[in-house]
DNA sequence: TCCTGTACGTA
DNA sequence: CGTACGTACAGGAG
C-alpha cells in the first residue's frame, strides 16, 4: 500500500485530507442491474446476482479511484415520504423494480455489513435526504465529500467541498460534477439547479414542468431574474407562449421546488466516527460470496479497496488497466497423469464447475451497444486452442481454458480429445460468456476433436479488425504487442532444425508456458478491445455480421471445392508446353537464352540490345516491361521483325506461364483425403471489409479470356452432388452509389431495367439509346466503374486511350448528368477529413490518418481510398449478410446444397440432387433481399456441370 | 534466408 | 496519376 505524505501532518491539515464517500444505494443497485445481463449472473439455484456483483464492483472502483477515508450508503425505505403528501403522483411513473432486483437489495446490505460499511435508511425520507444530510455533516466536520448518485437532485449539494459523481451513459463512466461542471452544463450555479429543475420538471419522477421549457430557457430566466423567486415576481414580464405557459403552471413550479429541496438536517443517529473505513469481516464475506457463487477474483478485487484487504492465496491479482505485463494465470493441473479418458473428463468437469460454472451462468449474449461490455467481460471465460490451422488438414497441439477467477487449465491434444464431452458441455452451456481469438480458426482446431464451437460472446481477432481494419497482425503475439504495448515475447518454439526432434518427443511437444501466456493475452486483448468496440460502435457489426459470417466461412473452408485433378494436370501440361514454345521463340529472337521472368534481363534485351524506346518507368527508375508496355512497343515496332517477334513471344510466354503457375498452385493445394481444395478465407485482412482468399487464392481464378476461363472448368461438383451454381450481383457498387447519393437519374437508370451502360450513355451524350455506339458505351462504362476508385482524368484517358482533354469532356458530361453522384463522392472525402474515418451503410469504419499527410502523393492516395472504402465496404457488408441469410436458408429448408466459394460479388454453390430449383430460389432471395435499397439488387444465376459452365 | 520490387490474376 | 487483394519470381542484402 502506498503511504502518502500526509500521515505525519498536523490534525488541522489532516482533516482536510479526510474524504467522505456517500453512496445512493438504490440508484447504484438499479444502474448495476440494468448494465449487466441478469442471465450472466445467476446462481445455480436461479438467484440473480447481477446487481450485487455490479454494486460491489462499482463501489470497489470508486473507492480505489477516490481513496475515501469514510463511507456511508443511503437507501430508500418502503412507504411514502413527505413528498408524496405534497405531490401525490410523485415517482408515479417509475416502473416497479424488476422482481429479480428487489431480493438483491437486502443482499447488498448484507454485503455492506460484512464489509464494515455503514448503511442508513430513514423512514419518511428518501435516500436523497439521507445523502444530503450526510454530505452536509461531512462538510461541517471539515471533510471533502463525494456523493455517488444518479439522481440530479443531488446537484444542489455541490459546492467547493462537495462533489457529485454522476454516472454517464456507461455505468462505469463517472462524471465529477463540481460547481464548474454544473455551471458549464446547465449555465446556473448548483444552488440554483433546483430552480431550474422545478421549471423544467423531471420525467423520471413524474414531475411536470412548464410545457415547452427546458434547461435552456429555465437557465436564461434564472440568470435574468436571479432565481425562481425573481422569476415568479416578474412572471408578467415574460412574453410569448413560454411566458403564458409559465404563468399557467406557476403553482406547479412552486410545488416542484418544495419537493426537490433536499433535507440536509435529519437526525440520523450517526457521526463521522461511525463511517470510518474499517477492515471487513472476512468470514462473513466468504460465507456471503460462497452463497452467491462469486469467485475468488471478485473477492480479491473487492477486498483491495478496503483496509487490511489482503490477498490470501498469495497471487497478486492486480487488475491493471495499463500495466505493460500480462497478469499470469494460476495454472491448475488435472489429477492423474495416467488417468483413463473418463477420469480426465470427470476431473475437467469438476474444474469447470469450480472455476467457470460457479462464477457465471449464461446462454445469452448481450445484444446492444448499451451493455456495459467492460463489466460483462469481467465475468467471461477464455477458450484457446493452438495448433496448425489448415482447413482440411488441421492439427491440434493443445487447448487451454481460463476462468474469471484467473485459474487456468491446459490439455494436450490427446487429453482434450478424451475430454471432448466435457468441453462440448461447457461450450453448449456457456458460450454466451466465452471469449476467444479467431472463431473460425478455433472452430477448425476444436473440430479435430469433434467439438463444435457455438457463437462466443467476444472474439478478440474480429474485434481488433473492426477497431483498426488497416492493421493486420499475423499472430496472436503480434496483436497483443500492438494493442497492449507488450514486447513480443520469444516463443519457446524450437528453431527450424530442431523441429523434427521435438515432434518425435511427444510428451514434451506442448509448451505450457506459451499456451498459458497466449490465453492470458487473449484475456488482456478482450479487456482492451471490448471498450473500444463499444466506443467505436462496432458491437452490433461484430454480432450481426462478423461472428455469423465466421461460422459460414468455417463451413465453406471445411467443405472445400472439388476439382477434377486429371483435368488440372492436363491443363498444366498444355500450358507448360505452350510456355516452352513461346520461350524458344523469344530466345531465338533475342539471340540469347535469357530468363524471361527477370525484368532486369528483359530490360537489357529490350532497351540495350534492341534499342527500343521505353514507355513508362517503374518506381525504381527503369522502363517497365509490363504487358501494356510490351503491347505498345509491339504496335510501334511492327516493322522491326526481330523486336516484334520477341515481344509477341514474350507476351505469349507471360500469359501461358502465368496460367501454368495458377494451375500448378491449385494442384499443390489439393487435399489428398478428399480430392478437394480448401482455401482459407481471411476475414481480417482487407481494410474495406472484404474477404480475401489464400492458400490457394480462389478469388483470382482467371475469368477474362477463354484460355484462362478454362481453369474454372476444373472446379466440379463433388461426390453426392450434381452441379455447381454461380450467383452474382450485377453492378452492386454502382447501385450502392445510386442509393447513397440519392441521384434520381442514376436510380431511374437502375429501375428502368434497361441495358445499364447503354442507358447511362444515352443520358450522358443526350442521344437515343439505339444510337449509342460501342465506343460510347464502353467509355461510359469505364467512367462509371472508375467513379468508385477516384479515377483521375489522366487515368481515364490512359485506360480508354483517348486524350486527357477528351477524358475531361466525358467526365464533365457525366457529372452534369449525375450531379448528386459527384456531390456524394466529394462528401465522402470531406466527411473523412472531418471525422478521420469513413463508414459503410452498416457502420463499418476505416480510419485514414493519411488524409492529414503533408505529402501530396500520400494524401491523394488516402483521398481515393477514403472515397472507395464506404462503397466497396458496403458491397462487402451486403454480401456478408447475403451469405449468412443464404446459409441459414439452405439449412432451414433441409437442403444439402452448400455455399463453397465467395468471390466478392459472386457465390458458388454445390448443388445436391433435385435441389437445383429450390436452392436457386433460396440463394437468389437471400442475395436480393439482404438489404433494401432505393434500387433493386439484381442477381443473375447459372447452373452447370462445372464452374465455367455455371457462368451466365 | 529474408525482404523488396515487379508483374499479373480477380472483383 | 484507379480501389481492394495473393502469389510467384528475381535479385540483393544479410
Amino acid at each position: 500500500m502506498v503511504l502518502s505524505s500526509h500521515d505525519s501532518l498536523t490534525t488541522e491539515r489532516a482533516t482536510a485530507e479526510h474524504r467522505l464517500l456517500v453512496v445512493d444505494g438504490h440508484s447504484l443497485a438499479f444502474r448495476a442491474y440494468f448494465a449487466l445481463p441478469a442471465e450472466n449472473f445467476t446462481t445455480s439455484a436461479g438467484f440473480a446476482t447481477n446487481a450485487v456483483w455490479g454494486f460491489a464492483n462499482m463501489l470497489t472502483r470508486v473507492i480505489l479511484d477516490e481513496h475515501p477515508t469514510h463511507v456511508a450508503v443511503a437507501f430508500d425505505v418502503k412507504g411514502g415520504t413527505f413528498r408524496n403528501d405534497l405531490l401525490p403522483q410523485y415517482k408515479g411513473t417509475r416502473d416497479a423494480a424488476p422482481e429479480d432486483l428487489l431480493p438483491q437489495l437486502p443482499v447488498i446490505q448484507d454485503m455492506l455489513k460484512a464489509l464494515g460499511v455503514t448503511y442508513i435508511e430513514k423512514p419518511g425520507y428518501e435516500g436523497d435526504d439521507v445523502i444530503a444530510t450526510l454530505a452536509t455533516m461531512g462538510e461541517k466536520a471539515g471533510f471533502d465529500a463525494l456523493v455517488l448518485s444518479g439522481d440530479r437532485d443531488a446537484f444542489q449539494l455541490i459546492d467547493d467541498r462537495i462533489t457529485v459523481l454522476y454516472p454517464g451513459h456507461h455505468f462505469k463512466d463517472l462524471k465529477h460534477m463540481t460547481p464548474e461542471a454544473v455551471e458549464e452544463k446547465y449555465k446556473v450555479s448548483p444552488q440554483k439547479y433546483p430552480d431550474l429543475a422545478a421549471l423544467r420538471g423531471e420525467t423520471a419522477d413524474n414531475i411536470p414542468g412548464v410545457p415547452g421549457v427546458g434547461d435552456g430557457f429555465a437557465a436564461k430566466w434564472i440568470n435574468q431574474f436571479g432565481g425562481l423567486d425573481g422569476i415568479i415576481e416578474h412572471a408578467d414580464e415574460i412574453k410569448g407562449k413560454k411566458g403564458d405557459a409559465l404563468r399557467e403552471n406557476i403553482e406547479q413550479v412552486k410545488l416542484n421546488r418544495k419537493v426537490n429541496a433536499l433535507v440536509r438536517d435529519l437526525d440520523l443517529g450517526v457521526d463521522m466516527n461511525d463511517l470510518v473505513m474499517s477492515p471487513p469481516n472476512l468470514t462473513a464475506i466468504d460465507k456471503l460470496f460462497a452463497s452467491l457463487e462469486f469467485g475468488p477474483r471478485t473477492k480479491t478485487r473487492l477486498l483491495k479497496a478496503f483496509p487490511g484487504g489482503v490477498v490470501e492465496d498469495g497471487s497478486d491479482t492486480e487488475i491493471a488497466d495499463d500495466e505493460p505485463t500480462l497478469e499470469e494465470p494460476i495454472l491448475d493441473s488435472l489429477d492423474g497423469d495416467d488417468a483413463t479418458a473418463e477420469a480426465i473428463n470427470e476431473s475437467l468437469l469438476q474444474w469447470i464447475d469450480t472455476h467457470i460454472a460457479a462464477t457465471i451462468t449464461s446462454k445469452t449474449v448481450p445484444d446492444s451497444e448499451l451493455t456495459d461490455a467492460t463489466l460483462a467481460l469481467e465475468a467471461s471465460w477464455i477458450l484457446h486452442a493452438e495448433g496448425n490451422v489448415h482447413p482440411g488438414a488441421t492439427t491440434l497441439d493443445a487447448i487451454a481454458l481460463l476462468g474469471p477467477d484467473n485459474h487456468a487449465v491446459m490439455l494436450s491434444a490427446a487429453e482434450a480429445s478424451a475430454c471432448h464431452t466435457a468441453l462440448q458441455q461447457l461450450l453448449d452451456a456457456r458460450a454466451g460468456a466465452c471469449v476467444l481469438h479467431g472463431l473460425k480458426e478455433q472452430s477448425h482446431l476444436f473440430a479435430t476433436i469433434g467439438v463444435h464451437v457455438p457463437r462466443p460472446w467476444f472474439d478478440t481477432q474480429l474485434a481488433g479488425y473492426l477497431v483498426e481494419s488497416d492493421y493486420h497482425p499475423d499472430s496472436l503475439d503480434a496483436a497483443a504487442a500492438h494493442f497492449l504495448d507488450l514486447p513480443i515475447e520469444e516463443d519457446d518454439e524450437p528453431a527450424q532444425g530442431e523441429l523434427a526432434l521435438d515432434i518425435d518427443d511427444e510428451s514434451d511437444a506442448i509448451k505450457p508456458k506459451s499456451v498459458i501466456r497466449h490465453i492470458a493475452a487473449v484475456r488482456a486483448l478482450a479487456h482492451d478491445l471490448a471498450p473500444k468496440v463499444v466506443a467505436r460502435q462496432q458491437y452490433s457489426l461484430l454480432h450481426t455480421i462478423e461472428l455469423p459470417v465466421s461460422e459460414v466461412l468455417f463451413g465453406m473452408e471445411s467443405i472445400g471445392a472439388a476439382v477434377d485433378e486429371g483435368r488440372l494436370i492436363a491443363m498444366r501440361d498444355r500450358f507448360a508446353t505452350e510456355a516452352r514454345d513461346a520461350q524458344e521463340q523469344a530466345w531465338d529472337a533475342a539471340g540469347k537464352r535469357i530468363n524471361l521472368q527477370s525484368p532486369k534481363q528483359l530490360q537489357a534485351v529490350l532497351f540495350d540490345d534492341m534499342q527500343l524506346r521505353g514507355t513508362r518507368k517503374t518506381k525504381s527508375g527503369g522502363y517497365t516491361t509490363d504487358a501494356a508496355a510490351l503491347q505498345e512497343m509491339a504496335v510501334r515496332n511492327v516493322n522491326n521483325e526481330r523486336a516484334s517477334s520477341f515481344l509477341v513471344a514474350l507476351l505469349r510466354h507471360r500469359e501461358t506461364n502465368k496460367l501454368k503457375q495458377i494451375v500448378q498452385s491449385l494442384l499443390d493445394e489439393v487435399n489428398h483425403d478428399d480430392g478437394r481444395i480448401h482455401t482459407t478465407f481471411e476475414q481480417t485482412v482487407a481494410a474495406t471489409g472484404r474477404l480475401s482468399s489464400a492458400a490457394p487464392n480462389l478469388q483470382n481464378i482467371p475469368n477474362r479470356n477463354a484460355a484462362g476461363r478454362e481453369i474454372r472448368g476444373a472446379f466440379v461438383p463433388g461426390e453426392g452432388f450434381v452441379s455447381l451454381m454461380s450467383c452474382d450481383y450485377s453492378q452492386v457498387e454502382l447501385r450502392i452509389m445510386a442509393h447513397l447519393s440519392g441521384d434520381e437519374a442514376l436510380i431511374e437508370a437502375f429501375r428502368s431495367g434497361a441495358d445499364f451502360h447503354r442507358y447511362v450513355a444515352s443520358l450522358v451524350y443526350q442521344i437515343p439509346v439505339d444510337k449509342i455506339t460501342g465506343d460510347q458505351r464502353s467509355h461510359v462504362k469505364a467512367m462509371s466503374y472508375g467513379l468508385a476508385y477516384g479515377l483521375s482524368t489522366y487515368g481515364l484517358a490512359q485506360q480508354l486511350k483517348i486524350s486527357p482533354a477528351e477524358a475531361d469532356v466525358l467526365k464533365d458530361k457525366y457529372f452534369a448528368t449525375f450531379g448528386k453522384v459527384h456531390d456524394y463522392l466529394e462528401s465522402l472525402v470531406s466527411e473523412a477529413k472531418r471525422n478521420g474515418y469513413t463508414e459503410t451503410m452498416f457502420g463499418r469504419r476505416r480510419y485514414f490518418p493519411g488524409l492529414k499527410s503533408t505529402n501530396r502523393r500520400v494524401r491523394d492516395a488516402a483521398e481515393r481510398a477514403a472515397l472507395n472504402a464506404p462503397i466497396q465496404g458496403t458491397a462487402a457488408d451486403i454480401m456478408k449478410i447475403a451469405m449468412i441469410r443464404a446459409a441459414d436458408a439452405l439449412h432451414d429448408h433441409g437442403l444439402s446444397s452448400r455455399i463453397i466459394l465467395q468471390i466478392h460479388d459472386e457465390l458458388v454453390v454445390e448443388i445436391a440432387p433435385n435441389e437445383a430449383d429450390t436452392a436457386t430460389e433460396l440463394i437468389r432471395d437471400a442475395m436480393e433481399n439482404a438489404v433494401h435499397l432505393e434500387v433493386p439488387l439484381d442477381v443473375s444465376t447459372g447452373i452447370g456441370d462445372d464452374w465455367q459452365l455455371a457462368a451466365h
